[in-house]
DNA sequence: AGACTATGATTGATCGGCAA
DNA sequence: ATTGCCGATCAATCATAGTC
């Protein structure tokens, strides 16, 4: 069948790639959320406005990325871990600065 | 049949990560408003995603324009010369007044970079 | 240059909650 | 109790961008 989609309506379809920086603070959310990984409406607006993207934009790449990371989740081991480990340092520093923080106190 | 109401033997030796959380396991049902490959007996779960031809979407879109809400006889009517089930149609105009209502929302808040377009 | 993969967007249909 | 709508999401697919 010529199902020629509307190839012509979808023009707006120019689809250009979010910048490496987007990906990654997305990325960063959905892996330090993975055990429920659904933004709320507020959290989208904010990642939405860290990346300079819209609201939809940020739905979409969850919605993406939730079904594509169950359909293969050996696949993005590797950028699991990557981002664990990324978060962990994060987590660390904190720690570190806590730490510095509390110093003054010797047992 | 394949619910799985546990699972501890997970063999999962993954060191630390990647857990199987509820949200992975989700599956929805299949499309129960697909038609049951016309062949009515025979239990098979068909129903796939329809693909909606050129000329059906058109006459849908063409009475959205005219009202965003269906009657109960309009519907009927629509599915009728449309070869849908009155479901589709119900769920056609669901899905199209949130895409109406999602691109009325984007299609405001770009203007705020700059007071003029270009 | 062409095949293959990654990724953003679209959309028919489902899920849960709420109202009539 | 039944039925429609909303909001969010799913899941499959489209079309393009990026990689080799």
């Amino acid at each position: 069948v010529m199902i020629l989609r509307s190839r012509f309506l979808d023009a707006r379809r120019k689809r250009r790639n979010f910048s490496k920086q987007a990906t990654e603070i997305l990325n960063e959310y959905f892996y330090s959320h993975l055990s429920n990984p659904y933004p709320s409406e507020e959290a989208k607006e904010e990642l939405a406005k860290k990346c300079s993207i819209t609201v939809s934009q940020v739905s979409n790449w969850f919605g993406n990325k939730r079904i594509r990371y169950k359909k293969n989740i050996g696949k993005f081991q590797e950028e699991a871990n990557l981002y664990a480990a990324k978060t962990a340092v994060t987590a660390a520093h904190a720690v570190a600065a806590a730490v510095q923080n509390n110093q003054t106190n010797s047992p | 049949e394949e619910q799985e109401p546990q699972g501890p033997p997970e063999p999962c030796p993954n060191a630390g990560a990647a857990q199987t959380f509820d949200w992975m396991r989700v599956k929805r049902n299949p499309p129960k408003t697909g038609k049951t490959s016309e062949f009515g007996l025979l239990g098979q779960p068909n129903a796939i995603r329809t693909n909606f031809s050129t000329k059906q979407l058109t006459e849908l879109e063409k009475e959205f324009h005219f009202n965003k809400y269906l009657t109960r006889a309009r519907r009927v009517e629509i599915a009728a010369t449309l070869e849908l089930n009155e479901t589709q149609v119900k769920i056609w105009f669901q899905n199209r007044r949130m895409k109406q209502k999602k691109r009325e929302k984007e299609g405001l808040a770009p203007a705020a970079a700059s007071g003029a377009a270009k």
